[in-house]
DNA sequence: TTGAAAGCGTTACCAT
DNA sequence: ATGGTAACGCTTTCAA
């Protein structure tokens, strides 16, 4: 391995030189940076990353929390990794489950191992949040808490996307729709904002619109090895016993989409013809297969990425711009689930 | 943040003693170490990952290199940052795409970036392998190349996983059977070895079985955000052209089934009745999606993301066993898509 | 504009 | 069994 010292030797000037010269942090004269460019090239020199973050008290590795690791999870991962090699930065995936959470992200700023974090699957209430905001180190949300003082965060912004996709079926004619959601009552997720806040905006807005809405959920098997069954499975069956009128489905959740095409097909239904659905927040990759493809308004999980590792290695760099509120939309990839309300010809408790 | 010399002040010993304490690598009295180890909880001390590395010349962090990020990488990125926080090591997201990629990778390596590196994605013929040889840093295949000497690698056992397909669809009486893979010549993952290597197996099994077989392929698309289409579209067509008389499908792609269900479908056929298909190397979580749910080989890929950190990590603990050429079994997962061969009733060319 | 030298928090060798 | 101390490779004052 090549060291500073050894190129400042063949350079013929000290360390200090051949280091303004690398981080570009004063000004050299353009034949002594020559000189020393030069030296590195023909040496092969490159700087132990360590070691300058050892010196200099600023390391420049971002770790992602995700206590589960979810296939949903991989555009952030992907887009975050992107933006971090792009800006000289490293994504460490931290994997964190245990209860003592709180202790494992601070030690992990203040040993040196991190520069900076992202914080993934944010609940409502996060004690991972209060302990980053003690420990005083540089971490962005993607998520929301329920406080947003001092913190920066990136989120979707599913006021907007719960109005449009209503909007969507409504203007099909739709006044009676569901919402189906992901129950994580039963994990260690508890409190996992999105679905929460998504169900309260949608009966907000159904109310505010005069339609009727019901929600229906889907609980969360957190087992990876838990034979998968079908997430999603019983949700028409539980459909047509407490809103059979429902024409229309809003799914936050993108295999659920399959279940709930298989058995309306069971049922002799057929959509979009009996039923529109319109997938949020979910993979338009995934959500496109079924058939008929699911119009989707697709989570901006690479935009949301990139922006959060954007801000974070701002703020990791010492830039102190006012906090990072930012919503993003998610756009609509058009499929064929829907169609305008059926007129009473078949319903869910015809079946 | 607290220092080792903090610790030591503290316990009224010397850091050296500290340090034997901290890592348990020289004996120290009961008595000592006791009072040693109340001084760092009362302080709350946690190492310095970065000084030890530096120091010891050891990184305890594991680069894991993807050209491509794909989603079905994520039971790999899963278990082996899993398997590297069970052992107290850390998992870094190395996206590399550039054709410098060996240099790259070798100052990863050479700089103390990371203690050693999982390759994904290898090649038939892979210079980030020779490279990392070159450099001498501890590295573990998730795949192979088409040299295997001098390497540890984790791979899936395609001969038995093919071969298991083979006999299953045999089994039912199918004496004409297609195979599915991705192409990749027009990506940079050219060589990318899995299909080829499926593909090989496939010929050779089938005739030494005497029976009938033809190779299809889907054109891998790289860009992201390429308007995805539908992977697989046209296969049907493609095989009533040339192969009419096929009545069951090995399926190396997860989402090309979706299309070949709806290609069947819009022809009048259906599955199992008039064609069986088999997924092989695929994740079931997504296949099961299909309707009906697709018999699925899958891919072992946590199984295989856990071995290949646990070796890698004994190598950069020094250990010096034989190498590890490890083939894992794709477990199948039974679906509904496979029946016996039919009869002559109908077929591809009659649609 | 350049250089000297004191760290950064450990480890590891050599003494004791 | 314990301590002293020179690295590890770099950054960052402070001086020149």
């Amino acid at each position: 391995m090549v060291t500073m010292q050894q190129v400042a030797d063949r350079a013929g000037v000290s360390i200090s030189t051949v280091s303004f010269v690398v981080n570009d942090t004063k000004p050299v004269t353009a034949e002594t940076r020559e000189r020393i460019q030069r030296a590195i090239d023909e040496l092969g020199y490159r700087r132990n990353a360590l070691a300058r973050a050892l010196a200099s008290r600023r390391s420049h590795v971002i770790a992602m929390i995700h206590p589960i690791i979810d296939r949903n999870h991989y555009g952030f991962v992907e887009a975050a990794a992107g933006a971090a090699a792009a800006a000289g930065y490293n994504l460490v995936l931290w994997p964190v489950h245990s209860d003592d959470e709180a202790r494992e992200i601070t030690s992990l700023t203040t040993t040196g191992a991190a520069g900076g974090v992202l914080l993934l699957e944010v609940r409502y209430d996060d004690a991972r949040v209060r302990a980053l905001q003690e420990a005083n180190s540089p971490f962005v949300l993607i998520g929301r808490t329920g406080e947003l003082e001092g913190m920066d965060f990136v989120d979707i912004d599913f006021e907007s996307t719960v109005a449009h996709a209503i909007d969507l079926l409504a203007g099909e004619g739709h006044r009676c729709i569901g919402l189906v959601v992901e129950d994580f009552s039963a994990t260690a997720l508890a409190s996992y904002a999105p679905p929460l806040r998504v169900a309260d905006i949608f009966r907000a807005e159904m109310s505010r619109r005069d339609l009727h809405g019901e929600v229906f959920t889907v609980p969360r098997v957190l087992d990876p090895d838990a034979p998968s069954g079908t997430p999603g499975a019983g949700i028409v069956a539980q459909l047509a016993a407490t809103a059979p009128e429902t024409t229309a489905l809003v799914v936050m959740h993108a295999t659920a989409s399959f279940a709930i095409v298989h058995e309306l097909r069971a049922r002799g239904l057929v959509i979009p013809r009996d039923m529109s659905v319109v997938g949020i927040a979910v993979e338009s990759a995934v959500t496109s297969l079924v058939d008929p493809p699911v119009t989707t308004f697709e989570t901006p999980s690479r935009e949301m990425g990139r922006l959060a590792t954007e801000v974070l290695i701002a703020r990791m760099a010492g830039a102190e711009p006012g906090r990072v509120h930012r919503l993003i939309d998610c756009e609509v990839r058009p499929g064929a689930s829907v169609a305008p309300a059926p007129h009473g010809r078949r319903r869910l408790d015809a079946g």
